[in-house]
RNA sequence: GGAGAGAUGGCUGAGCGGUUGAAAGCACCGGUCUUGAAAACCGGCAAAGGGGCAACUCUUUCCUGGGUUCGAAUCCCAGUCUCUCCGCCA
């Protein structure tokens, strides 16, 4: 969420920042909620004042007049709440504003490649798609997903569970001795006002699944991301800025109704309603977001080049960029049955758009009471890492190579194949 | 599910109708002392919002939302959360 404060400094520059991207929101009707609201609680507070001399004096023959205040001041209260209201609502529905860094454009093609990475295998065979090869090992079963939850879930057995798990291990694992973050095992649920902090809500409620609860109690949704269960946990706190910068990791299933992508990656596991995901969120000093946006990308980075996957590194464009980010890398694996680069992590900056939705702040070294800053990327996707891994790492005879790195999570399994 | 107890500043914790934004302690910051540090002593230290170029000033906030009152952290009602005991399930 932005600072209104800061908006009114240069409303029009404010303006001009977004025209990057897509918004569907009424600036103007914003400055002037603004304006009115200001007006409001000048009105009010001057209401108050007389109202508190009044009591203060404890003189009786003004009483009569206090309470006459009251009744005025009790309007002149709820037309600055409902004025207040409309202009958080609007408010909390514009992105944040894009780095200057990144590059101006519409959607994903006009995002720009950073560098690349790693050899692209070279087949002597059609390479198959990965739930070719799940499908004929037996281990990856969507008709059996369908049978008992219905789209967009899969089955995944035997070996290649056993591989995802050893993913999820891995990379824990990596992220915590090696790359500094702490392990979390969080709530897979949300309150309503954790999915706000982290800009799930309310514009996006449609993508969220909601879990149904008894009527009149808080409502409560399934994390689509583990960033927004770990970025919360700093939500309503003033934090000791020598504890920064935090971070933190955790892998977990993140559920996504992907409304908006029908008919859009139906075959296999790419997009599903439920996937793994091991996740990286740092809570920073709000000037050093940058810093460890390049950070938190290499330790993503890391684990491709470990599991030898080639990659490449692309910044995205204003316009496809998230809600909350002011600056974003995607991390795109190599998919051989699709010939093309496909995203397998996403490393944001989120600036400060975040805390102040949270109220995280920390007291800076010259004592002021600033908004920290926050940021969150995948490390990595463990569904699409598996995927990965299954059409790279791919034989003539259909079997799959395990890589080096996570034999000694697999019992030392090198191959998977049908026997 | 039944019975109690509680929710106060970064933390601990007093206050139970009228200069209480809130005692005290810890933490933190500044100073004296010290070769340096520790200790001791002195001083400072909430957040949000409004007005002002600024010094500064005003308003709100003691879980949330209502109510009583000229006046509420303090009284009443509703709700949320936490803790203890019993039951139930793991």
């Amino acid at each position: 969420m932005h600072n209104l404060k800061e908006i009114r400094k240069d409303f029009e520059a404010f303006k001009k920042s977004l025209e990057k991207r897509s918004i569907d929101v009424d600036l103007n009707k914003l400055k002037n909620l603004d304006k009115e609201n200001r007006e409001l609680i000048q009105k009010k507070e001057k209401l108050e004042k007389e109202k508190k001399d009044i009591s203060k004096s404890k003189d009786k023959s003004l009483f009569a007049k206090s309470k006459e205040i009251s009744l005025f001041l009790e309007k002149i209260t709820d037309e600055q709440k409902s004025t207040k209201d409309d202009l958080e609502k609007i408010l909390s529905k514009i992105p944040n504003v894009p780095h200057k860094d990144v590059p101006m454009g519409k959607d994903e093609h006009d995002n720009v490649e950073v560098n690349k990475s790693g050899k692209i295998p070279n087949f002597d065979f059609i390479p198959k798609s990965h739930y070719e090869l799940g499908e004929n090992l037996g281990m990856l079963d969507f008709d059996l997903a369908t049978k008992t939850t219905g789209s967009r879930f899969v089955f995944v057995k035997n070996k290649l569970a056993m591989l995802e798990r050893a993913l999820s291990n891995f990379m824990l694992d990596i992220h915590t001795s090696k790359n500094g973050y702490e392990e979390i095992s969080p709530p897979l649920l949300a309150s309503e006002n954790t999915m706000f902090g982290t800009g799930q809500l309310p514009k996006f409620e449609n993508d969220q699944f909601e879990v149904k609860l008894e009527e009149g109690t808080d409502r409560k949704f399934l994390i689509p991301t583990a960033e927004v269960i770990l970025t919360n946990i700093v939500k309503d706190t003033i934090v000791d800025i020598k504890s920064l910068p935090l971070r933190f990791v955790a892998s977990t299933p993140c559920f996504r109704k992907e409304a908006g992508s029908y008919g859009k990656d139906t075959k296999g596991m790419i997009r599903q309603h439920q996937f793994y995901k091991v996740e990286l969120v740092s809570i920073v000093e709000q000037t050093k977001c940058l810093e460890e946006l390049e950070r938190m990308t290499n330790c993503a980075t890391n684990i491709l080049d470990l599991l030898e996957l080639p990659y490449r590194k692309m910044i995205l464009c204003t316009g496809d960029m998230g809600f909350s980010a002011e600056k974003t890398y995607d991390i795109e694996v190599w998919l051989p049955s699709e010939n093309k680069y496909r995203e397998i992590s996403s490393c944001s900056s989120c600036s400060t758009f975040q805390a102040i939705r949270m109220k995280t702040r920390y007291k800076s070294h010259d004592k002021e009471t600033v908004y920290a800053g926050t940021l969150n990327g995948s490390g990595l996707a463990v569904g699409r890492t598996l995927i990965a891994i299954l059409e790279n790492y791919q034989q003539k005879d259909g079997s799959v190579t395990v890589p080096k790195i996570l034999r000694p999570y697999m019992n030392n399994l090198e191959k998977i194949s049908l026997n």
